[in-house]
DNA sequence: GACACGTGAGGACACGTGTCCGCGTCAAGC
DNA sequence: GCTTGACGCGGACACGTGTCCTCACGTGTC
């Protein structure tokens, strides 16, 4: 409060144990919460802090050994909503456990100098969020496995040497296929839902496997046009595609798409075309986006848990911390949840 | 590439220089880049860098003195869309000038913890992001300011000794005003609009000056029924405030709602009630975030130019850096840039 | 053979902090 | 008056780095 004019800050104890009228170490057992001091010069020096802003210097603290209670996170960006739910929610997690985290973008090219930056800063553990050149990230992998520094992945496909937390695909497609089923839709446009990606926790093995369990026959009961268009995965990207279907003669009842993104272009594309939703078409998006909720009609979708999956995730990095490497890659599985919304709430027909 | 078990990390200079078989002082001559090295020698070093994957600890590097290069960013929450796009488009910019940013979350009630800990990171200046408690935020910038420690507010209002950029909110209201006018609207529900925040920068200021000029008496022409609903600024709210319009006998024909989730929340609850748009009522958003593009019909929204607003911003922060501390807050105004999509693309009925 | 020059070794100090240790000082209790 | 604690002082060392200095070694040149 006092101004005091302030010639200039204190930078160090030792000039700070001067203005109070203390020995350094003296003030030092303070800031430390040692034992064995009086009330009135704690009560000193607290209320020379308040009037000074004097702050101990982190990086000679430390320096002199003392761990650094920091942890690394990279970011593909900042940009997606639920890359940022869940680089929120970690924040949260670590805060309450006292851990500083170090947040950093990941541009592809330079993940050598970004892992390089966290171990110069020694944190005690990096997690990774979002998608990354799947190269680039094995090797980085690797490097922190050699190393000793803990990781975790969060919900990335195709890196088989990480410890890993990652989202059942393959359930939430399941559910919303037997879902659709239910509701008597046997034909099903997909919708940026390919092949080439992931393993048996992907998307298409769900589909596959669901549509079996129905004795549906895949080749006949589903239709992809993506190749027709630039992937975007994007609004566009589900627009263009939904118009394209809306063209067929035989079109599909039900779309699944990729994300909600895609599956809102999709109902602009159908509604633009005449097509009414859900009476005449069904379509789910995934990750149960805020937005989802505020288009017409309301749209059905697969929500990521993303509270669990960085509870879980945090579990993993943290139990690694001070303990032997593990030898074998860590794999927790989290399995999503379908909200059933307006768009998929009609029979076809 | 080579494993080579790793029986533990280096940790010091000292000891990577003799797994080199160099001096520690060449070592370090040659991570600095100091001239009057052998290729060769350089060459040998980088090699045992990859090798062993050592990195200075930048703890003791910043501790030598150093500039620490750390500009420290303090959010309100990581959960609004626009919040985050601002620190996307901050980090982007501090790490394009060899900045690093130390990004917390702030808690209410928990402002001298956070600041205490930007300044023993020796952070060389501080952003703010997001709306705060005033009082507390004005303390913290009396102590910031009298701690000769830089710092920049973006758009919060109500913080008179910050160095700030702000959004002109007014300038955006009388562009909504002027092209709802030229739209033939004479009448103007407020959504989430009050008074009681904000200056000559504020939205009602603008609204009432827009008016003005168009000879359009506010009392007559405005109506706002805030106060019969819980104010959340969100989707429900916006609905619930549209409902209770669409039971009044002489509705207005334009909404202008606080923000682009209110205003999609309105759009549903006239369309619930059967009213068309724009054919019977014209909404307007703010932030113009991607999701005005994905509604029914797509939305009229006014875009906060984030990106000006950060270069603009960092601008004022690093100028600040090495200066003599200011007398006079800086104030630098950011103008609004409106966004005509269909949910006013027509006249009223 | 003497000299300059390029290159690296190794010692020294400083940075700000935590911690240990021995030594004063002061007050209370006998 | 003496002992005994409680409390604080001040010296010392360590942490890992950058930088300066002196010194040594080798090579090429005159």
């Amino acid at each position: 409060m006092k101004k005091k004019s302030s010639a200039r800050a204190i930078t160090s104890t030792a000039e700070f144990a001067r203005y109070v009228g203390l020995a350094r170490t003296t003030v030092s057992r303070v800031l430390n919460g040692q034992p064995g001091l009086k009330p009135n010069t704690i009560e000193r020096v607290q209320r020379a802090m308040d009037e000074t802003g004097f702050t101990p210097n982190a990086y000679a603290v430390r320096l002199k050994g003392k761990s650094t209670a920091t942890i690394g996170i990279c970011m593909e960006d900042l940009l997606t909503p639920t890359a940022v739910k869940k680089l929120a929610a970690l924040q949260r997690v670590f805060r309450g456990r006292q851990y500083t985290s170090l947040i950093e973008v990941l541009e592809p090219g330079h993940s050598r100098r970004l892992i390089r930056h966290f171990l110069s800063m020694r944190v005690e553990a990096i997690v990774f969020i979002g998608h990354f050149p799947p190269d680039e990230l094995v090797q980085r992998i690797a490097e922190l496995n050699a190393h000793g520094t803990p990781h975790v992945v969060i919900d990335h496909v195709g890196i088989p040497n990480a410890h890993r937390v990652t989202l059942d695909r393959a359930r939430g497609m399941i559910d919303v296929v037997d879902h659709l089923v239910a509701r008597g839709h046997r034909s099903f446009g997909l919708l940026g839902i390919s092949a080439w990606l992931h393993g048996k926790l992907g998307r298409m093995h769900g589909i596959i496997q669901a549509l079996a369990k129905h004795k549906l026959p895949f080749a006949q009961c589903t239709r992809s046009l993506d190749h027709l268009h630039v992937r975007e995965n994007d609004f566009e990207f589900g627009r263009t595609l939904a118009a394209s279907f809306a063209t067929l003669k035989d079109r599909p009842t039900a779309y699944l798409a990729l994300n909600d993104e895609i599956a809102i272009g999709a109902m602009h594309g159908l509604q633009a075309a005449g097509i009414d939703i859900p009476g005449e078409a069904a379509v789910t998006g995934f990750n149960n986006q805020e937005i989802c909720a505020m288009t017409r009609p309301t749209l059905t979708s697969v929500d990521q848990q993303i509270e669990e999956t960085i509870r879980i995730g945090t579990e993993v990095v943290l139990s690694q911390i001070g303990q032997p490497p593990r030898v074998k890659p860590i794999l927790r599985t989290i399995e999503p949840k379908l909200i059933i919304r307006q768009s998929t709430d009609a029979r076809p027909g």
